[in-house]
RNA sequence: GGGCGCAUAGCUCAGUUGGUUAGAGCGCUGCCUUCACACGGCAGAGGUCCCAGGUUCGAAUCCUGGUGCGCCCA
């Protein structure tokens, strides 16, 4: 039965076994199997923009350990794999790759020819090209990304169905992704507006709260007199953006502040600029901060926009799109003051202000410098300004308080793994101070599938967008014309025009069940997958990822996506910093993989707790490589003892007491491996198992070995031999999650079919004792310490053991008695009496002869 | 400022409803070339369980307060 090489290795069976998973089709997905038997999982698309670094190596390894244990249970396992390659991270790396950048202006070129494939030097100016051409360097890299992905993931044994795989700038997800908008623009809960926004002025695009984060600038506070309007006397305000006077348009204090309640409502006049603004109260406005009372200006930080809401404020826009201030001051702003300014980035313009105010006086005291926090674009390099545009959203409640509700509560139906990470989701939708941003002004994206019509003069009428056909899905605007209208009458008056934007990639990826499930093109998939089981994915993208697929599954189902949530740590460097690329701290997979073999790595990861950032630690993959050539080494051994006939049940061929009792651990470590695993924790399992497996080969099989060679007779060693094969089928399935290939090798010696398609071990409830063999064990153990302390061989024969101990270990040391004195090649071996609470043995080595 | 997490051996971490003497691996030390495995085996040393109170017959574990580190949000 057994076909056990010579010298079982770990060398090249990663190659072997994912050829046979491939051709065995081991991991495909049964499209007939009933929801009941599924187990779904939606994939997170890795960002597909280069390298692929130890997390992904991590999380995913997580990940697939729930796949393949599900799959060991009789699951029907939906894994698929998505590719991200829509958005700015392409572009960036189409840019860098090719030597070029998109510029809408250029002309379309036929078979265009990039200057550069790969490391342009550093003084090379990127060559401007059309859009078009621009798309196809971007699908020609993306392919090629892919590659280099899927090769990696093959190589780290996921047991994804790679027949389900999408990418989030394919035909399905443009769909999907204009679909699902389309009906988001339906019902309401999607819409278009004009309105202030987060702006990168680098990117020129819109970006939304979600990808925004605060990092801490120096800065300093100016302080200004404004004189009263009546001539009453002066407010001085202290601000960190003097630069922006000009786009004053009130002043603002809190409204229980004592110092200012009697100037509310009354005027003052703009420094340098002349214009008049009103004194207002506002509950946002800091009495600590400054001088208690802050400019207002259109716009300056997010507070503004919210004054300027709420208080019904004017707009003096001096900020334009590229950065730079506009040429022209704003009406009733003094354009002889504001010509010294126009057309200067902001950190210009203030150091022109400051001379100005300085000059005239108008500066109290010198600059105080500060720390504060100043809000980027999470990908910039400079700050975001706050521009007026019209861009698409879609509701999120953060600004309506009932829906607001509604996303905790659908929050609140998926249990998060661990349990705490609720906490981040609850902080962030409590915490939403506007909808979600979904326009971008780029380029390499899923466009918005709307047309406008324009008016007699060219205007576009923005209130009656012309919305196609979901049949006629996906559409480019830019390219497609709307039904009832002519491609000459594009861009004319009295024609149309194309939403010139494409979606924010996250508009996209929050539909990742929708698309790898096949909405709307596959019902029985679709249904068979939805609600998904379980979305793994960093806690790092829980606003972005997790949120905004709930989102959009609550407009579009009313339910969550998912019943599971598994969020994965990060890898930290061994100084306990975050490993990235920017850090160069990080390591190259595949020379790991090469290096200490896939399980190995796998083991690495798989020890790593839920949640739980670890440390990155080539230490634990030398422990990993170690465990799986044990395993093999031990399957051999275990097998090589001969066949055992399985013809009678397992409970009447064991029938030694020292056997049942190891095959009773077995079932423990059976049921704390699979309440871990139900509970999404694999780290549990792995940890029971391995704990349990070197327990097994250091002390049982030797205590074992000389019987199942048949020292002591046919029954009492088919009786081991039956016992060691049972214990090592369930050793290599509670394993083969962790270390698919080196369990699928050694499980392959004695079996037809793949232990990934084998059912997961339950307990053989032999109704052993599972303590019974530890006083054996212990005394093994005694014995061997006293052949170390007299420094001679394991193998040192002994002549007597005299075993005192408590009465109520006898019987339990009588049943494995004669495999002790084998195990510890002991010729007299007795045990006594004694009143002590412990064991103890005294050992008589024989004398050794020459 | 609000929220969350962590703190146990030199290092990385287990320790599930409170229960004998707090465990593992790595590293370290000594020994054994042993016929499954030298990519091995056997054994050993090593801890004020962050601090201070409290509850309890009993606390690494529960409660309160503090300290330090990390993360999320403002």
């Amino acid at each position: 039965m057994a076909n056990v090489p010579d010298r079982p290795t770990l060398d090249g069976i990663e190659d072997h076994w994912a050829a046979q998973w491939d051709a065995d089709g081991t991991y495909r997905f049964d499209t007939s199997a009933v929801r009941a038997d599924v187990f779904s999982i939606d994939t997170p698309p890795p960002t597909v923009s280069g390298s692929l670094h130890m997390g992904h190596v991590f999380s995913y390894t997580h990940t697939d350990l729930i796949a393949r244990y599900q799959r060991m249970r009789g699951k029907q396992v939906f894994y698929p794999m998505g590719w991200d390659d829509n958005g700015l991270p392409t572009e960036r790396r189409v840019q860098n790759f090719f030597g070029v950048r998109c510029d809408p202006h250029e002309q379309y070129e036929q078979h265009f020819e990039p200057p550069f494939r790969g490391d342009p030097p550093k003084k090379h100016q990127a060559v401007p090209i059309s859009r078009p051409n621009f798309l196809e360097l971007c699908d020609e890299l993306v392919e090629m990304d892919e590659k280099v992905f899927e090769a990696l993931y093959r190589r780290l044994g996921l047991s994804v169905d790679w027949t389900q795989h999408y990418a989030t700038i394919d035909k399905r997800s443009r769909c999907a992704s204009q679909r699902a908008f389309l009906r988001n623009v339906e019902r309401g809960e999607a819409y278009s507006q004009e309105a202030p926004t987060l702006w990168d002025i680098d990117f020129r695009t819109a970006v939304a709260q979600a990808e925004m984060e605060d990092r801490e600038r120096p800065g300093a506070y100016h302080k200004i007199p404004f004189q009263k309007a009546d001539g009453s006397g002066q407010i001085e305000i202290d601000t960190t953006r003097p630069e922006l006077l000009a786009a004053c348009v009130a002043l603002v204090a809190h409204p229980d502040d004592d110092r200012f309640t009697k100037h509310f409502g009354s005027k003052v006049i703009v420094p340098l600029y002349g214009q008049e603004v009103e004194i207002r109260a506002h509950e946002l406005a800091q009495p600590d901060k400054g001088t208690g009372i802050a400019m207002i200006c259109t716009f300056g930080d997010t507070t503004d926009v919210t004054w300027w809401r709420e208080l019904h404020l004017g707009m003096r826009v001096i900020i334009g799109r590229d950065g730079r201030l506009l040429a022209d001051a704003p009406d009733d702003v003094d354009p002889d003051a504001y010509a010294l300014i126009a057309g200067k980035y902001p950190n210009q313009a203030q150091r022109a202000v400051v001379d100005q105010l300085t000059e005239q006086g108008l500066l109290i005291g010198e600059p105080r410098p500060l720390q504060h926090p100043v809000k980027f674009y999470e990908r910039g390099d400079r700050p975001l300004e706050i521009v007026t545009s019209r861009q698409w959203y879609i509701r999120n409640g953060g600004r309506d308080t009932e829906l607001r509700t509604a996303l905790v509560e659908r929050g609140d139906q998926v249990t998060f793994h661990p349990d705490h990470m609720r906490h981040r989701y609850e902080n962030w939708v409590e915490g939403l101070n506007g909808d979600w941003l979904i326009s971008r002004q780029r380029f390499f994206g899923v466009p918005v599938p709307i047309w406008y019509s324009l008016d007699a003069t060219g205007e576009p009428q923005y209130d009656e967008p012309l919305i196609p056909n979901e049949d006629v899905l996906p559409i480019d605007p830019s390219t497609d014309v709307p039904d009832g209208y002519t491609a000459g009458q594009r861009d004319t008056p009295g024609g149309f025009t194309g939403d010139p934007d494409i979606f924010d990639t996250w508009a996209t990826s929050s539909l990742t069940p929708l698309i790898a499930g096949h909405w709307e093109e596959d019902d029985g998939l679709f249904d068979r997958v939805f609600p998904y089981d379980m979305r793994p994915q960093g806690h790092d993208i829980i606003r972005t990822w997790l949120f905004s697929t709930i989102t959009r599954s609550h407009h579009e189902f009313n339910v969550a996506p998912w019943t599971h949530a598994a969020l994965s740590g990060w890898i930290l460097d061994p100084d306990r910093k975050k490993m990235s690329k920017s850090k160069g701290n990080v390591v190259t997979p595949m020379d790991l993989f090469d290096q200490y073999g896939t399980d190995a790595v796998r083991y690495w990861s798989a020890s790593g707790r839920p949640g739980v950032d670890t440390a990155y630690s080539e230490d634990q993959m030398k422990v990993g490589r170690k465990l799986a050539n044990k395993l093999l080494n031990v399957s051999k051994f275990v097998l090589s003892f001969g066949d055992v006939d399985m013809n009678a049940p397992v409970v009447e061929i064991v029938t030694e007491p020292i056997d049942k009792s190891m095959l009773a651990k077995v079932d423990e470590v059976i049921a704390e491996a699979t309440t871990g695993f139900d509970a999404f924790d694999y780290a549990r399992g792995l940890e029971r198992t391995e704990s349990f497996f070197w327990w097994f080969c250091d002390n049982y099989v030797e205590l074992v070995k000389n019987r199942a060679y048949e020292a002591t007779g046919p029954e009492a060693a088919a009786s081991a031999r039956c016992a060691l094969r049972e214990a090592l089928s369930s050793i290599q399935r509670l394993l083969a999650p962790f270390l698919p290939f080196a369990t699928e090798e050694a499980w392959s010696w004695w079996h037809d079919t793949s232990i990934h398609a084998a059912k997961w071990p339950t307990p053989s409830a032999l109704g052993g004792d599972a303590t019974l063999i530890d006083p054996t064990i212990e005394a093994l153990t005694l014995i061997r310490r006293a052949k170390s302390e007299a420094k001679v061989s394991q193998r040192a024969d002994v002549k007597t053991v005299s075993i005192s101990a408590p009465a109520l270990m006898h019987a339990a040391l009588g049943a494995g008695l004669s495999d002790l004195a084998a195990a510890g090649t002991v010729a007299d071996i007795s045990i006594a009496a004694t009143d002590t609470a412990n064991l103890h043995c005294d050992v008589t080595i024989a004398p050794v002869h020459d």
